[in-house]
DNA sequence: AATGGGACCTGCGCGC
DNA sequence: TGCGCGCAGGTCCCAT
């Protein structure tokens, strides 16, 4: 699932390869994933445009137009943005002016794309959460406070925090050693500070590493993201935790796969 | 405010 | 072997 690291590890790579080129034609193979405008003016739209900053909010992924219009790019869960790609298995491809394409791969087809005039106008945009690497440990203790939901709901509330997902919630919770079901406000203030640390050295180090490859994410490149090999409890229920042995344990909460370490989680 | 559910989607792994 | 089923999860939306 592509969750900050694995779009930030995008979005710095399209900076290398995309960046002062000029979009010379769009082929829609699905138009479902164009959210707006229509599909014949978003066609129209972005034909004979260059594409002047690639910037990320969140999980979200927007290209600054000469247009000066701006394309959002979300990647839901089984995003791609492939390069150079070859415009045939994508759902929506961008020729450059070199005349490679930009694949925008999607295979079940949540994705979206919208071209916008200000990104900033996105409802998503205005009801997201800090950016957990401007996130000072006052603050969060002030957020954590009055709430009342389990911390791992919270982790993956993009109006709470933006760009933790699944992988990254189970992992950071790990790594500050607390359980996944402990209401936001019990947290200790020596728990707080541990998450927060958790939250930006996992987050870092997982951009270090590319990001985490499990089902479809894959670098602009093709490449797969190493972050994998260093997750501590996601995807490894009843395998022995790297710490103390115990097997990890999954259940599901809010509907998703949860999974810690019940001896190193409190 | 929080929680629980369904909806959107398709590919995959599982059991029979 | 082949088929049907449940599951995977980011976000939105609705009901309670």
């Amino acid at each position: 699932m592509p969750e900050l690291p694995e779009v930030e590890t995008i979005r710095r790579e399209l900076e290398e390869v995309i960046l002062n080129k000029t979009i010379t034609e769009v082929k829609i193979n699905n138009s479902k994933v164009i959210k707006e405008p229509k599909p014949k003016d978003f066609a129209k739209s972005l034909t004979g445009v260059r594409i002047r900053g690639v910037s990320r909010k969140g999980k979200l992924l927007i290209l600054d137009l000469s247009s000066g219009k701006f394309l959002a790019i979300h990647l839901r869960m089984t995003g791609q943005l492939i390069y150079p790609g070859d415009a045939l298995a994508s759902r929506v491809s961008f020729r450059l002016s070199n005349k490679k394409w930009l694949d925008f791969n999607n295979s079940r087809l949540l994705g979206e794309l919208r071209l916008v005039d200000d990104w900033k106008e996105l409802k998503f945009i205005k009801q997201l959460g800090v950016e957990p690497f401007n996130l000072s440990p006052v603050r969060f203790k002030d957020m954590l406070a009055s709430r009342k939901s389990k911390i791992k709901t919270l982790l993956l509330d993009q109006k709470f925090i933006s760009g933790i997902g699944n992988i990254y919630a189970a992992e950071v919770l790990f790594h500050a050693r607390i359980h996944p079901e402990r209401l936001a406000r019990s947290l200790s203030s020596q728990e707080q500070k541990a998450l927060l640390s958790a939250i930006k050295m996992v987050l870092k180090k997982a951009i270090r590493y590319k990001g985490s490859s499990v089902d479809d994410y894959v670098q602009v490149s093709g490449d797969v993201g190493e972050y994998s090999r260093y997750h501590q409890v996601y995807s490894r229920a009843k395998k022995p935790c790297f710490v103390c042995k115990t097997p990890i344990q999954r259940f599901s909460l809010g509907g998703r796969g949860t999974y810690f370490c019940p001896k190193c989680q409190k």
